[in-house]
DNA sequence: ATCTTAGTTGCGAATTATTCGCAACTGGAA
DNA sequence: TTCCAGTTGCGAATAATTCGCAACTAAGAT
């Protein structure tokens, strides 16, 4: 484990929302002035092998590119409001238990889940404005 | 809808795999020669939008860009292989529980919901070599 | 402590994936 | 038919990511 990596790792954990790539490289030059950005894309590539950060894409709903944020002990599913753009945290055991059910019938191992929903939140359905309801 | 859409949406149909954009390309120029590569992007775009096809990026496992397919009436959750790199299409009446639960709890509507999930097939948990066992 | 080396970094250039601006075209409603 | 909002082809532009390579460094062996 490089500074580096320790760095972009702990920017990660700090952060409380998903950041891209270029975002995390800005926050961890204040640690680190020299840091390359190619070294943070790497840096995220192997803390993703790791199983120490997970990757997003939020629907694309701000264009292509990825998002990052550091894994907690429990799975969690992303709700993208396509109105809106707010996204929401949801935790629940019946996701744990889907993927316990897929792990017995296919006997297979899963080591990354990424559940991203994309659609309506509830304020969005009822006020018809374009402000995020849901926290990012 | 355009008779790009149409062929656009055709070769996704037809395909037994998940296509990417170039290979679209590739195909829908069968028909339609002039075809140019900026109108598949509009046009993925906007048969994402009418809920046509659905996009994945199948764990980054070749690369950063991203995959298309034809939408079914019922979703299906895509396992890929980070040995291997072979692809498995789940389904299961948990993963409609799932999305029943969300909306119910949060008051919202799922338009678009993509699981994926990345691990290790039980064929290369076994053997321990690198060819694909899963259908692609 | 020092040596060793596999793995990592910084750098800038290169590549890939995707989007844009604009003038010409076209599907389908009136 | 006429009309026009939306779409297309085109090439250039932008974003996002990766590469090649020489210099460095973490961490295990000596």
């Amino acid at each position: 484990m490089t500074r580096q990596r320790q760095v972009i790792a702990d920017v990660l954990q700090k952060a409380g929302e998903h950041l891209d790539a270029a975002e995390v490289w800005r926050r961890a030059r204040q640690q680190l002035p020299g840091l390359h950005l190619a070294t943070v894309y790497r840096s995220l590539e192997s803390l993703k092998k790791l199983g120490i950060i997970d990757e997003l894409d939020l629907m694309h709903y701000r264009g292509t590119g990825h998002y990052y944020e550091a894994r907690t002990n429990k799975d969690h599913i992303h709700f993208t409001c396509q109105r809106c753009g707010g996204v929401l945290e949801i935790q629940t055991s019946l996701f744990e238990k889907l993927k316990a059910q897929i792990e017995g019938r296919h006997g297979l191992t899963i080591r990354v889940a990424r559940l991203e929903l994309g659609g309506v939140c509830g304020s969005c359905a009822s006020t018809e404005d374009q402000t995020p309801h849901a926290a990012a």
